[in-house]
DNA sequence: CGCTTCTTTGACGAGCCTCAAACTGAGTGG
DNA sequence: CCACTCAGTTTGAGGCTCGTCAAAGAAGCG
């Protein structure tokens, strides 16, 4: 269960990881063959297994390839806070500090592949444009933190769900999982009552109003926006500025 | 009223900048003269003047010597979300992101420090400990914001309030600014709110609470803790690693 | 002194939490 | 194939926290 190294045989495609980076930047043909030799180097990490410690220096960076995770802090008396959720073709340990700010735990079935080969690319400049994508995914994730912490600061129990029922979407469709409206999410409520900072019966009941109002759909592990246009005024949310936004 | 830059005689001296670096690392005799040069091309700014302004370019990038700030995201609907607070010692533009990702906006008299020349120095390997000092700062800030992130996700208003309290305390205790209890609060109950995600009126009566038990007194621009260590408990407050989780 | 801004207080209601229990569905083992 | 278990979801009841509205004090400032 610990996170030991095992290198296996490529189960998922690593796509999803090319199509963050070419949504943040165009990368060469050079850059492509760059992932594609790390996707070879795969790892698998069962659910609930802790792929960064909080504190701990941060052992092996890693993209991720399938499967959900969450960078999240543990309070002393067993409450947490989920800070953000990591997605395919998302970066782990991709922070600067030494030691990990937060940790990361895969909320399912997770497969990643190693990045160091890539990282010691950019670092000896051999991959500039790959550089560039990199340096922009971190100020998106960025992004998406301050975002958060408007949910969290700001909006009701309705206006959050749906808020981050939009923002995974967006970033799901961009890495080619589910379309504008339909998308995987395998998430429990007590996930999401986490990362929203509401109880589990909460999470349920406002689930259970979108569903009512015919704004939603959920089971199974998928959701699937039915009015995207009313959730986007419910939540005032807007679609990131991926490409925009940064030079 | 807008940043104008109009370098004048230095009113604050310039110690809370050399401060708060000499606690993130220590650094040499020439960092602190490449510090103290800097120290003089002083800018002025008025309470409410934005000082960088969200998804505009970052044009000058500042040391803040004295007086406070906010970095801040406003909602169409008038309702904002403060995400930090910037005290004398803290740096203002120094993230990496091509267009700013929040506003920074002065929340009382400010003076600040043009630290272009410093950064320049870091960037060219002329002061390899301000390099690192800058960059402890910046996970520093990162871990601050995570902090708020946790107050405003798991926390009460009344654990929250505490929470901010011991945060300042400890901050402004690093620059020289007040004691292990007492120390310059120049805030108004509505920033208050719009920090911990609260209405004015519930800040307002945490604050009395807070009075009652005996645990802080607040008058005037000036908070004193009474029992600082009682508040911890309460708040879960546990001081910043400055020094150690950094490298 | 009169203005504005900020703080304080009361009354009321809505939103959200807690406790508790029933229900569902997916294994798992007899 | 059928209990049985266990994790997750759903529902109800009740109460506390916190927000809103409103208005009265207090404090700074020209």
């Amino acid at each position: 269960m610990a996170g030991r190294f095992k290198p296996r045989l490529a189960v998922w495609p690593i796509e999803p990881v090319l199509k963050r980076l070419r949504a943040l930047t165009s990368i060469s043909e050079s850059d492509e063959v760059l992932i594609r030799e790390a996707g070879e180097r795969r790892e698998q990490h069962g659910p609930g297994e802790e792929l960064i410690v909080e504190g701990q220096p941060i052992r092996r960076r890693r993209f991720v390839v399938a499967g959900w995770a969450a960078c999240q802090r543990m309070l002393p008396d067993g409450r947490r806070q989920i800070f953000r959720f990591v997605l395919p073709g998302d970066t782990i340990g991709f922070q600067d500090a030494p030691h990990a700010l937060w940790s990361v735990v895969a909320l399912t079935a997770l497969e990643t592949a190693d990045s160091e080969s890539v990282l010691a690319a950019t670092a000896e400049d051999r991959a500039p444009g790959l550089a560039r994508a990199i340096a922009k995914g971190k100020i998106h994730d960025q992004q998406l933190l301050l975002d958060h912490m408007v949910r969290l600061g700001q909006q009701t129990a309705f206006e959050r769900v749906a808020h981050l029922l939009l923002e995974l979407q967006s970033r799901l469709e961009v890495v080619g999982l589910g379309d504008g409206r339909r998308f995987p999410l395998p998430l429990t409520q007590e996930v999401l009552a986490d990362a929203l900072g509401l109880s589990i019966v909460q999470v349920n009941r406002t689930l259970q109003q979108l569903r009512r109002e015919r704004l939603i759909e959920l089971r199974s592990g998928v959701a699937i926006l039915l009015q995207p246009e009313a959730l986007s005024g419910i939540a005032d949310y807007e679609p990131p500025r991926l490409v925009s936004g940064v030079r």
